[in-house]
DNA sequence: ATAACAATTGAACAATTGTTCATATGATGG
DNA sequence: CCATCATATGAACAATTGTTCAATTGTTAT
């Protein structure tokens, strides 16, 4: 029922609303910044934790959160010198799992 | 249980594997390709139907379903003179409702 | 106040990407 | 075979974007 509510709701889509939806897959459309929403899907993780697993400097992955938790991807919290960043909420989970099985399925004959 | 199958694979995920979900979501992460994926997931649509529907020219929206189609994102079946493009499987749609979904959340106080 | 640690920000560069225009391929009917 | 319709492709340009380096802000402890 949830699936069709959206089918209808497709039909009716607005440019803006398009706009709005393309800006979040395309934060995701990132492999580095792909990588930086599954470290701290799991559990809530410190910028330089998240640096540190991945190898990548600082910088790079706070200008990624910045962005992330702009389009309220992640969500910050801090305590203390550190903040922690962790999935916002259940959704972009699920969109992920759902991609995962995506590309798990096995590929037709004539392709 | 498919969402804890997926958190693990999630803890193990190698780089390839994240630039292979990377490319996927960056496919939907343009909005005149998301409207294009939009506009052939509810039936199975022309490319020059999708042209007039969205008010874009035949090259455009040919070169978006090649791409598309390259990611299996979309199937083509040709008819004819005509080929028709759909929705190549339910994870798409599911992904694309479910983010609708986070989008129509309710904001925090805070942002 | 100062030092040290953690994270953020800004500017600049290289690389990628969406779009357009022109041309080509494939299918059908005369 | 030729003309026409429908789609696909290639090259080129403009615009966006990821990354780096340097400098800055915020927080805690001495």
């Amino acid at each position: 029922m949830a699936l069709r509510t959206a089918a209808i709701e497709r039909l009716a889509i607005t440019d803006d609303r398009a706009s709005e939806l393309a800006d979040l897959f395309r934060l995701l459309g990132d492999a580095t910044r792909l990588k930086i929403v599954l470290a701290c899907m799991d559990a809530p993780t410190a910028v330089g934790a998240i640096a540190e697993r991945l190898k990548l400097s600082l910088s790079l992955v706070s200008h990624h959160l910045r962005l992330l938790r702009a389009a309220r991807i992640v969500r910050a919290d801090r305590q203390g010198k550190q903040v922690f960043y962790s999935a916002a909420d259940d959704h972009i989970s699920g969109i992920v799992s759902a991609m995962l099985e995506h590309v798990a399925e096995p590929r037709g004959v004539d392709d």
